[in-house]
DNA sequence: CGTGTGATTGAGATGGGTCAACCTCAGTGG
DNA sequence: CCACTGAGGTTGACCCATCTCAATCACACG
C-alpha cells in the first residue's frame, strides 16, 4: 500500500510538471522545499465521470481548479432554464475564477468526459502566495490567460456571421491543442454540437450546417466528433474575417 | 506650492477611499503604515481627455488600471479593422488584465470622456502583495468582479434576441450605477449608440430600434444619451428572458 | 433488431442586417 | 439672427442569414 501511494504521488507530480500548469506550479527557479510546500497544498481531486460537476451555481467558493486530464465546460443557466456555455476548459486551464468576486459560483463546471482536476484551496492560496516567492506572478499569468480566453470568446460572439464564429471556434481550439503539444490539425471534439451551439450563441442546426459547409469547401473534414483540419491557412483566414482595408478609426473630439 | 501638493494628495486619497476601489486599496484592518506604502505605489495618472488611450494593442504590460473618474471602453480590433467593444469600465472598475497572460495588451483602453485613472505598476504589484497583508485577497476579489462582468457580457452576447441583449445591457448598467451609489433609474449613457452596438454584437440601427421599442412599451425614457428607467421590474423581466418552466437538464451517461 | 440519442438535412418563417433618407442638435460663421 | 455643416441618432423598406419545425440518418447499446 505504502509503495503504491508513493508511486501515485510521484506519477501525479510528474504529470503536473508535464501539464501546462507547470508554469503555475513551478515558477522559474523554484526549489525543492517550495515544491514540496506546493505539493502539500494542491489537492489532487478525485477523478470525475462524464457529467459530474466540480461546483454548481451558488456554491461557496473554496478553491480554484485546473483541469489536469479531460475537458470541462462552465455553464450559466438563465431564468428560463436555458444553458449558456461560458467556457470550455482543456488540460492546464483554470476554472473557478467566477467565484472570486462574491465568494459564490455563478456558473457550473461539468466534466465533458472522464477527468481529473487539481484543486488549490482558496484558504491555502493566500498562504502559499506568501510562502512561495514568484508564485503570485505565476498565478496572475494563469489568470491572465483565462481572461484572454474569455476575450477570445467575446470576439467570437461579437461576429455577426455564424460561419465566422464557427471558424474562429475551430481555429482557437486548434491553437489550444497545439499549445498543449497535441496535434493541431487532427483531434476529437470533446463537446457535443449542442454545447458548441450554446457556446457560440447559435442553434445546433446552424453549427451542423456550418461544419458541413466548411467540409464542402475543403477546409475541414468532420465525422461525428472527429475533426481534421485540411487547410489551416484557409481556416485562419475565415477566422480572421473579411481581411479588408484596415480602416482608420477616428474619435471625434467634440462631446 | 507645498500646501497645494499636500492638499491634492489628501483630496486624492479621500477620493480613493470613496471610490469602489477602496475595497482593493483598503483591505479590512489595514493600518496607516500599510496605507502609506500603498499610496506610495499607486500612481495617480495624468487626467485623460475623451478619446485618449491608456494603452494600445501590443503595448507591453506595465500596470493594472482602475478608472477613478469617468468611463472607459476596452476595444479589440479585428483584421478588417472593425472594432469590437470588449468592455465598458465605470469608476472603480479594473482594466488591463488582458496583458497578464502574455505581457502584451490585446486590446485598447480609451476614455469615453474626461477621466482619471489609478495605476498600479506591475513591478510594484508583486512587492506590495507581499508587503501589505490581505492585499492579495482583495486583489483577487477585484479580479473576480472583472471576470464576472466579462461573464455577464458573454451572457448578453449569447442571447439570440436583440431586445434581450439590450434589456440586459441597460439592466446591468443600472445595477453597476447602483453599486456606485449613483441613481440607478436615471443616468446618462457614457457611450455612443455605435459603442453599444459593437458591445452587443448588433448594428447601430438595431440598438436604436430597440431603445425606441422599450420606450414605446413604457419601460424606459430615452432622449439622446439621457436615460430614465420607468419600469425597472419590467426591464429586469426582459433582461432575465422568457421566464418559462425551469427545465431540467439531463446529461446522458453514454459517451 | 428495435430503441434512443446525437447529428444532418430540408423547407419555410422571421428577426435583424443593409441601404438610404431624414431628423436633431451643437458649433460656426455670415 | 439665421443658414450651413457635420456628427450622431432615428426611421423606413427590403432582403437574407439564421431560426424554427420536422423528417431522416448514423450509430451505440440492450
Amino acid at each position: 500500500m505504502a509503495t503504491n501511494v508513493v508511486f501515485d504521488l510521484a506519477k501525479l507530480r510528474r504529470s503536473c510538471a508535464q501539464c501546462s500548469l507547470h508554469q503555475l506550479c513551478l515558477p522559474a527557479g523554484i526549489d525543492h522545499d517550495d515544491l514540496d510546500r506546493l505539493d502539500a497544498i494542491v489537492r489532487r481531486h478525485r477523478p470525475l465521470a462524464r457529467c459530474e460537476r466540480l461546483y454548481r451555481i451558488g456554491d461557496t467558493m473554496d478553491a480554484l481548479y485546473v483541469a489536469r486530464e479531460g475537458n470541462f465546460k462552465t455553464v450559466a443557466i438563465n431564468s428560463d432554464g436555458e444553458e449558456q456555455i461560458i467556457g470550455f476548459h482543456l488540460p492546464g486551464e483554470l476554472m473557478g475564477l467566477d467565484s472570486l468576486g462574491t465568494g459564490q459560483h455563478r456558473c457550473e463546471a461539468e466534466a465533458l468526459g472522464p477527468a481529473l482536476v487539481c484543486e488549490i484551496p482558496i484558504t491555502a492560496l493566500e498562504d502559499v502566495i506568501h510562502a512561495v516567492p514568484g508564485l503570485s506572478a505565476q498565478l496572475l499569468r494563469v489568470i491572465g490567460r483565462s481572461v484572454a480566453r474569455d476575450q477570445d470568446h467575446l470576439e467570437m460572439l461579437g461576429r455577426r456571421q455564424a460561419q465566422e464564429r464557427i471558424a474562429m471556434f475551430l481555429h482557437g481550439l486548434s491553437e489550444r491543442y497545439r499549445s498543449l503539444g497535441h496535434p493541431a490539425t487532427e483531434f476529437s471534439l470533446p463537446m457535443s454540437r449542442e454545447d458548441i451551439a450554446r457556446y457560440l450563441g447559435l442553434v445546433i442546426e446552424t453549427v451542423s450546417r456550418g461544419f458541413t459547409r466548411l467540409q464542402d469547401e475543403g477546409v475541414i473534414k468532420v465525422r461525428g466528433r472527429q475533426l481534421r483540419i485540411i487547410d489551416p491557412a484557409q481556416l485562419e483566414a475565415l477566422a480572421l474575417g473579411p481581411q479588408d482595408a484596415p480602416r482608420e478609426q477616428s474619435c471625434s473630439r467634440s462631446a
